[in-house]
DNA sequence: TTTCGATGTATCGGTCCGATACATCGGTCA
DNA sequence: TGACCGATGTATCGGACCGATACATCGAAA
């Protein structure tokens, strides 16, 4: 599978970690999890859940209904579970982190989406690539800015100062983060399992 | 061709239309233009080329070094030239301000870089409209965090947020530029053609 | 002289998704 | 009552799209 297959992959099993789905409510929630970011569609969202039935991630569920077993007829709704293969896979994944994690702005909005479940080491180490990451962007920009500045028109110019103030944004809110995470780790100084501290982001609110 | 081809075809009349080029520069001086905001392949761009050059809006250049023409061997460089039927249809394409322009990212950016081209009131239509629709975005993500607020854990709270303002943020700049708009359209109350201002941005300088 | 990065043209395999079809459900309005 | 409608729900497919790749030339450095 593609690159962008194994994002669904780790969005579908994080999701699914927390509870049996079926496929129109997952999307619902994978679109609302990354929020303004990316939107999955089910042309990618079936096929990919087809391929992890074969592998082993996922089952087929009947509804949880269980009181009424073949009562009333015929029910369409396929329910997913997460298998212990699946859950093993899932951590595989979360401890990635490579280039591919920080390289590409997908794989690292899912990543992030699941830094409560990923370990203090590696949450830190994908926010400094992606910091760098954006960095060289941010350079290649300017660059290529001052290079050109004076054959661009108001409007041109206007659009480049805007994205790369939106990527200069994007750096202060890493920094803010790794900033974060570094005081918690200083804080608490040996090994914390993810489980420690449960779905809190080290240091103040905002 | 699909949607997206409809921007790259408009993106390649805009550049030709200030000079010639070949494949590569073109290339460079697309993805440039649209900072940090997409990037384009040769997996497309020579697709696109080629189908322009069956519509007549370009056509292939010898390379302009007519010193020498069949001196010293080869020459690989393929120059492309727009035609008088390309900037027809560059003006045609750029005079568009339905919502196919707004609802795609990717059409808004190309069509903002050459507002210095497109008429005023194509200007503030495509921003106004775009500016609905990010409204729009927002309110669905605003909605989507409260309803499910309480399920969320930190650093995916945290993701919705970092989206939500990076929404935010641009529609206030799209609110900058609409009064910039709105302010020198009173100014010079009745038709400007974009020639009377080429490329600055009305309104004092951010 | 070789090597290397930049310039340059071009294609293809396979991923991805918008559009679409189809079915059921609960509510609402005449 | 029944007919309508939007939300829920599963599923597929055509073809746009692009990352990777192949191949060639050039100027300059080593």
């Amino acid at each position: 599978m593609g690159k962008r297959a194994g994002v669904l992959e780790l969005a579908v099993l994080g999701l699914l970690q927390e509870s049996p789905m079926h496929g129109y409510e997952l999307r619902k929630r994978l679109n609302a999890l990354l929020g303004a970011f990316r939107a999955f569609s089910y042309g990618s969202l079936y096929p990919c859940l087809k391929d992890m039935l074969t592998r082993g991630w996922i089952v087929e569920d009947g509804p949880a209904d269980a009181g009424a077993p073949a009562l009333s007829g015929k029910r369409a709704k396929i329910v997913y579970r997460i298998t212990a293969d699946g859950k093993d896979h899932f951590q595989e994944l979360l401890s990635e982190s490579g280039p591919q994690v920080w390289e590409d702005d997908d794989h690292f909005g899912v990543h992030f989406a699941f830094f409560a479940k990923t370990e203090a080491e590696v949450r830190l180490r994908i926010l400094e690539g992606r910091r760098r990451r954006l960095e060289e962007r941010l350079d290649h920009v300017r660059a290529s800015i001052t290079r050109t500045r004076e054959r661009l028109d108001g409007y041109t110019l206007e659009l480049q100062k805007h994205g790369l103030e939106s990527v200069e944004r994007e750096v202060r809110w890493l920094n803010e983060l790794i900033d974060s995470e570094r005081a918690s780790a200083a804080a608490r100084p040996v090994h914390q399992t993810p489980q420690e501290i449960p779905g809190d982001v080290p240091g103040s609110p905002s």
